[in-house]
DNA sequence: TTGTACGCGTTATCAG
DNA sequence: CTGATAACGCGTACAA
């Protein structure tokens, strides 16, 4: 039923052996036979079975990208950006959604296994995964966190950075309180804690919102934060999940944007221009991510014949930019 | 170097098939010795090779799902709805995104065929790949879109329902001139014109905006409504991608929404929840969609040994529904 | 109940 | 330059 091999080879006189050269573009085969075979698997419409090549090559030009959610625009741009990226160096992008759960992404990996992937793309993953995959010896690289034990190269953001940029940016417009919410992260507090210090403002914990990467802490991070007695004057959104929310939260307490309340949000999207006014917001660089990822992972991919066994894995950081709109004036007067 | 059947069948000290009979749960096969094997398998972590089996097997518990983009939250949740249900099944899901892109889409076809795929969910497919996956044989559904000839069931909503109902809910609230904004879409510009003429209302082709599925069609299509002589004093977005960009266009022409001007949606979404004001909206049932589709898909992929050539396909519709939010209001008195 | 032997479609080795 | 032939890891008739 299938047309295989065989088939192309019965049609155009020669050996299977020879059909396989002329389609994988082996220099050891005449041009007159090539052109032969290249005809033949045209009109029988030949495609090769990758099942079959895999298990012989053991390479499946697969590679996993294990992500917690498809919610966050910043996973699916890079998600887009992963697979154009592998699919340049001849790999398929295999998708595997976690929702965040530790066991789902056990699971994940497990599965990806049984199929042969080639490699790996991790996005914060939890320990226990960390230590299969680790163990089970397949190339991988680490995204947007960066384990103790990693299993592979890591490539992250500055978190510490952009949230010292962030809150220093809004510092320097004269806000002396700022409201931080993010799922827990403690480069984000410890770049927070860092921009305060330096400019000789008071830390209040109190002004600090961690919860998980999710829509309902950015919800709650409002309501908590403007119900303070002595509330911020701004807020520093740490990621996609928490602003997506926790904007609309801000409207509904009838609060202004820029004039009640300042805004800048981690996780930069097309929105936010479009929003009014538009949100001033730290752009993660996605595609430079991607590609360094993708860089690093085919890098392994390649290097893993040789399998140094306890080989050191890099870390990476990509910097971030802080993009200046229009969501950010002077604190209000008291 | 990988563990394989027989590293299992060594140490449990029986033979390979009797180790391939223990794990997949063989009733021929000694209770004693299958607690033997399982041990060792576990112990040795093993994990069977899907590719070697897909080829024994001629199948590989894997389904494509090409889908246009991801930007769209009504695909994005699609997919997770497919994933878990085919996952529920036993098969394993990959992802291809198309961009809209027919080339694009047709690779995406030839890609997945090469990776031995036993079905396929083909979400807005053009004709010249649908003619490729008719001629493949593979089990396939189409989704959101029921091509003349197509190669499977077609799961499709009721565009021209839906649209109907969104334009007789703004008539019935006084509206006289409303806009229409749209990728191109038959059933769309018929349930617009006929809810229009079923009100005596007069027909204006002015009115409808019919481009592309994307982000660019909603501004564009927001900035001729509102620049005509008579503007409408209300808009419908056909898809996400159109209100996404249309909605803040409309703010940033100075519109507020309802006041000045009403707005329905479809495409549900939890943004259109949290927006002030929140936004009506056509929920398309994305969770029922995919089921059927999944069910749809299962079924033609059991069936297929059987491969009955000519056989017709089915045709599924599922039902919207229209959620009443903030965003209509009466026309403003002239 | 268990083992032997073969084949799935492909690539790699080794003769010719 | 080309052709037999042997694997790759697994499932399954068939034999024991």
């Amino acid at each position: 039923m299938a047309v295989d091999l065989r088939a192309v080879a019965e049609l155009s006189g020669v050996s299977v052996s020879t059909v396989s050269r002329a389609l994988r573009g082996s220099p050891r085969v005449n041009s007159r036979t090539r052109a032969k075979v290249l005809r033949a698997a045209e009109s029988l419409n030949y495609r090769p079975n990758a099942a079959a090549r895999g298990l012989r090559t053991r390479q499946s030009q697969l590679v996993g990208v294990v992500i917690p959610n498809l919610v966050s625009v910043t996973f699916v741009n890079l998600f887009s950006h992963l697979q154009a990226g592998f699919r340049a160096h001849g790999y398929e992008t295999v998708l595997s959604v976690t929702n965040g759960e530790p066991e789902q992404e056990l699971a994940a990996f497990a599965t990806l296994l049984g199929h042969q992937i080639d490699g790996v793309i991790a996005i914060g993953s939890y320990s226990v995964s960390t230590d299969f995959l680790r163990e089970s010896r397949l190339p991988a690289v680490h995204l947007f966190n960066a384990p103790d034990q990693p299993a592979g190269d890591c490539v992250t953001i500055n978190e510490f950075e952009s949230t010292q940029d962030a809150i220093g940016h809004l510092i320097s417009h004269g806000h002396r309180r700022i409201g931080c919410i993010d799922g827990s992260s403690e480069p984000t507090v410890a770049g927070y804690e860092y921009a305060v210090r330096k400019h000789d403002l008071p830390m209040d914990p109190q002004l600090l919102h961690l919860g998980k990467y999710d829509t309902e802490t950015g919800t709650e991070g409002v309501d908590k934060l403007v119900a303070l007695d002595d509330p911020p004057t701004a807020i520093f959104f740490g990621c996609y999940e928490n602003w997506l929310s926790g904007i609309p939260r801000l409207l509904e307490h009838g609060l202004t944007i820029p004039d009640q309340m300042s805004v800048v949000c981690r996780d930069d999207a097309e929105m936010l221009r479009w929003w009014r006014p538009s949100i001033s917001a730290v752009d993660v660089q996605v595609p430079a991510i991607a590609k360094l990822a993708v860089d690093r992972l085919v890098d392994a991919m390649a290097t893993d014949e040789g399998a140094l066994t306890e080989q050191r894995h890099g870390k990476y950081q990509v910097a971030t930019t802080l993009i200046k709109r229009h969501s950010v004036a002077d604190p209000p007067r008291r």
